[in-house]
DNA sequence: CCCGATTTTTACGGTTTCTTGATACGGGTA
DNA sequence: TACCCGTATCAAGAAACCGTAAAAATCGGG
């Protein structure tokens, strides 16, 4: 191997997006890989070892998010997902699932890349392990479960510190309302989607210098939220 | 023994990610001792004396839970905890027994030793301490067991100096009510979550100016406490 | 065995946090 | 434009949590 580009799997069944997207990904310096069928794509993903992977939920020959279960039992690398207009349950599923982001079609090269990027900046970032992580004029020190904004301690209750924990630790990735509700309230609670709404006003408002235009937890309407530093 | 390095024990059933911790350690100068039992790793731990022990939760022989305890029965060398995705309950037990920080597999080797030099770092800072400390208008001379406020001798009961200096120890950090339980009370007080509050209330009425607005122990709702200088 | 010191219980009022329901907002669509 | 859906916001009541005093039990030294 001359180089050492970053591989990413592209899991998909019709020809021309494939095409598509690998000709993105390699006009930027990515090393594409191919797969037209679920199966291969968990062989390829096993033998390539990519540091990404872009897949389609609507392949003949298999559920989409199964795909992702099995993946996720030997390895965090991220997934994009692809969907079709309007396929908004198989999604969130896919995100439930443990998928970090999503794609609808028809998408340009540019939103591509870029969320192609993110991901991989994430990536880089979880393995830095830092216990101190800050955004905006925030810093939280998880060692100490300390929060403070622009130098003076910030209070946040303990649900409050859950959500914002759990977001920080998974920044640029989509979180679905269902794991919200997993891991901040337990799984009794999937039902109770207006404590995350109520809860995340309450965060924002401690957080966010504007909470009515918020730069850091965002919406994903449908869906649930994504924290970006 | 020719050079100094510091000592780090790794328990871990697992060949594959034993060595790959181990290799990670040496490259930074560190001498590793493996263990592949936690039975192995208890005498491992009384032998060789480690500065530093890198522990997996998931051992065939034992509950790791119940290793950390046996530790801190003699040692309060600092235990970084491996752990499977997902076992949140477990970690939690973990810290609460002791441990000092986790690594959640899969993890790079950039984020273990970032862990590692923390631990180092804290533990260091902890050793050379001053057995002199103070705050407010009090001071603690550890070494002699003694306390005083304004120049006065202050008597504290023996609960009261043991809460008072466990808080010290780790100043502006939350410590849970659990660790205070374990710690002051011993383990099988969990459930006495009173007596920490009439005690810490005690407490308060022989170190705060304020008892009412106290300024250096403050109550995390729902959480612990928090001691600052 | 007695007494003072300490710890454990108990009880209750005050505070913080969480839940709940009502209401307003805002982007997308017919 | 008017409507619909999901979202944000607010404030109340409920629940959980905390501080405190004081009584009861326990401990330890003489």
């Amino acid at each position: 191997m001359s180089e050492n580009k970053p591989r990413v799997l592209i899991v998909e069944d019709e020809s021309d997006i494939r095409r598509f997207v690998r000709m993105a990904l390699e006009s930027e310096g990515y090393e594409a890989y191919e797969a037209d069928t679920l199966k291969r794509g968990l062989i390829e993903a096993g033998t390539r070892r990519p540091e990404l992977v872009m897949l389609d939920l609507g392949l003949p020959d298999g559920d989409g998010v199964d795909f992702i279960r099995e993946l996720r039992a030997w390895t965090g690398i991220p997934v994009i997902v692809l969907s079709a207009r309007g396929a908004e349950s198989d999604k969130i599923g896919a995100l439930d699932a443990g998928a970090d982001d999503y794609l609808v079609k028809p998408f340009g090269a540019g939103e591509l890349l870029a969320r192609v990027r993110a991901q991989f900046r994430r990536h880089a970032y979880a393995d830095s392990g830092e216990s101190l992580v800050s955004f905006g004029d925030v810093r939280i020190d998880l060692a100490r479960r300390l929060v403070e904004r622009n130098g003076q301690p910030l209070h946040l209750t303990p649900i409050e510190y859950r959500l914002l924990t759990f977001l920080v630790a998974q920044p640029d990735r989509v979180i679905t309302h269902r794991q919200l509700l997993t891991k901040v309230w337990g799984p009794s609670h999937l039902e109770d989607l207006h404590y995350v709404r109520v809860h995340m006003a309450n965060l924002r408002k401690k957080i966010e210098r504007d909470p009515s235009m918020p730069k850091h937890v965002l919406t994903e309407s449908g869906i649930g939220y994504r924290f970006v530093l």
